[in-house]
DNA sequence: CGTCGGTTTGAATGTTATCAAACATGGTGG
DNA sequence: CCACCATGTTTGATAACATTCAAACCGACG
């Protein structure tokens, strides 16, 4: 769920914002990039009625995009204490275009991401509840180029982990505790460990 | 679900594909950009068994990216007879380090397809069968800049809608029927008339 | 110690999938 | 031209999976 990673001047507007605090709305007039400094977001869409789908998270080095629109196409909120700076947008269109390796880099990593989201259309239009949070776990608790196991980061709530794949809090809760008696993970307090990554890859995309 | 295009040299090596041709195939190794010149064609991934997600669909005009991946992260096959040009993926590194203008080109269409990709996440993710069909409907039988309703292309199967969707054929075809009994759509064969386009954005992000 | 937000668990409901059969449609060859 | 077949679509009955509603539980914090 990374998103662009650039080699952008760090010299932009700083700003902090606390836990919780909303810094992007979706459909505001969009003429910020967002450079995180430090801390993590959320992003995400919402439907009038409150149901809410997290697009992705961004950590440190991350670029939310103001993207090709005049509005922004999601909202952002701050998953715990964050530091950002602030690039707008003529500043990265101007560098893009006066210096061919960054936009290079743009590109490359907006390809990233789109080849990621394939991989989420897939998950969230034909996969079970059940091989979703394997897929889910497995992506959080693997980082790449290291076969070590990390545990699931404490500041994602039942919450954030269902708005991602598109379930419930209850099912995501349900599935944890199977997941738990079947002794594929376990867990302290908000904290979850992998514990069997094999039969987790093997529920990820079989047929049960 | 437009995907890039860009002022390339249409004089790449020609190659024709007859209806429900594949010419690429999921992790095959990627080292071939394809251009597409008449036809149109639809993009998926598939599960070992069998379950399909049309990632979406590419038309006239529309570059399939061989991505920064050594392989393909989806599959393609001919809608209809097809005719595309290949562009070898050095040819269009070089175009991009070369051309900033044309770098600048596919990094905007990358963004423009991932808003579009948040966007069906959102669907995929939170809405029900009878908001994304009416989303769908309306996506297929409204044109940018044209308040003219177009029937929805006849060459889409109920499988393909299904696949698009994330839902089965007889669901779509269910709702299909029910969209009718309202008089909402009118269907002649395969080719299906928004009637009432209004009453289908109400039906999109509403709760019923 | 009591309250509050978040999590877990339970029972009932509902939406969509699955299985199965009838029904169109388009193409082919007699 | 029509009968026939293959393929795709519609409709129905049933079942499975995930949601909804509700209550108990737990930990953090004042």
């Amino acid at each position: 769920m990374s998103f662009s990673q650039l080699p952008i001047p760090t010299d932009g507007l700083k700003r902090s914002f606390s836990e919780r605090q909303k810094f992007i709305t979706e459909d505001a007039p969009a003429n910020m990039h967002f450079h995180v400094v430090s801390g993590g977001a959320r992003l995400f869409k919402s439907l009038p009625d409150g149901r809410r789908q997290i697009i992705g998270f961004a950590h440190r080095g991350d670029v939310l995009p103001a993207y090709p629109c005049i509005r922004y196409p999601y909202s952002a909120e701050a998953m715990r204490g964050m530091q950002v700076s602030c690039v707008p947008a003529p500043v990265l269109h101007h560098l893009h275009e006066t210096s061919p390796g960054a936009c290079a880099a743009s590109l490359h990593s907006a390809r990233q991401l789109l080849v990621g989201m394939h991989a989420r259309l897939l998950m969230l239009g034909r996969q079970t509840a059940r091989e979703r949070l394997a897929a889910f776990l497995l992506g959080q608790g693997t980082r790449m180029g290291s076969t070590e196991l990390w545990p699931v980061d404490p500041a994602l709530s039942r919450a954030d982990i269902a708005d991602f794949l598109g379930l419930t809090t209850e099912t995501v809760s349900r599935l944890l505790s199977t997941f738990h008696r079947e002794k594929l993970i376990s867990r302290e307090r908000r904290a979850i460990h992998i514990l069997d990554p094999d039969r987790l890859r093997a529920i990820m995309a079989m047929p049960e």
